[in-house]
DNA sequence: TATTATATTCTACATAGTGTAGAATATGCA
DNA sequence: TGCATATTCTACACTATGTAGAATATAATA
């Protein structure tokens, strides 16, 4: 089976940030805006405000094939590299892991946290999760 | 107002070793097992399969008051270290920072797999929090 | 008050993760 | 086969954590 993804959740970073660093970051929104990119493409795609050289991205991309977060294949004399999940699926791994973790430290605290949080959201929001737990009740004779 | 704690979530440990490294971790127990303890009865207080320096206590207890996890006054020679957090205060800080970092970073996925957690270990539960979000709803109109 | 036991601070090294990039090496296409 | 280009190797920076010796400070007591 496929190796279980590793991360560090930091809730006090924002976005993909929280689970990675910023370069990582940029790459992986690279890869999932172009698809399949070659090193060069990668480098001429990340935001203007990042300079970051060849080798830089080489060895980034690297670590992150390492780590099970991207895959390479060889096309012609460069390796070509994409995402192991796609967006939704990454963000449900995380999302996942982290509520399972969470929950397992805490649960009471976590509990009553999540509902706070949701009662102090938008109506729509609340509503959301309304739904779901009345479908997962039905399921659930 | 006090300075925000600030730590990393790693989902695949376990317990407080979830939010800091097993030496801290071990330290924050005896702290709270003990209440106030110099570095003197901490290290004495500590696992017995671990044998840390007392130097080496000294340089985490530092750090972990440098972070805002403890507090520290001289009494006599030596300072006396106490948790800057009860138990449960630690906890709440870190479930809640944890719900909302991963409520940002994806609220459909984390609300979805929540609601999936809470239903498989205790279906009774759903319907408490179905009943707690409806009257949170009713409060706002 | 001077000595001494003990506590603290300073410094430094190790490992892991991330950002950085030059130098050396490999490779595929013209 | 040669060259442009891609990769690998190596190494340094910074942060967090674990580790601890050496140097220094200090309080209690003889």
């Amino acid at each position: 089976m496929k190796k279980q993804l590793k991360f560090n959740f930091n809730p006090f970073k924002e976005g993909l940030n929280q689970v990675m660093g910023t370069l990582e970051r940029d790459i992986m929104e690279v890869l999932w805006n172009h698809g399949k990119s070659s090193v060069k493409d990668i480098v001429s795609a990340l935001p203007q405000d990042r300079d970051s050289s060849y080798s830089t991205v080489i060895t980034v991309t690297n670590r992150m094939a390492a780590k099970g977060l991207l895959k390479r294949k060889k096309v012609g004399k460069a390796y070509v590299y994409k995402s192991a999940y796609n967006r939704e699926q990454f963000y449900e791994i995380v999302s996942k892991k982290v509520v399972e973790g969470v929950s397992a430290f805490s649960f009471q605290a976590t509990v009553a946290y999540f509902v706070d949080y949701m009662s102090q959201l938008e109506p729509d929001k609340l509503e959301y999760f309304s739904r779901l737990i009345e479908s997962k009740r039905k399921n659930k004779p």
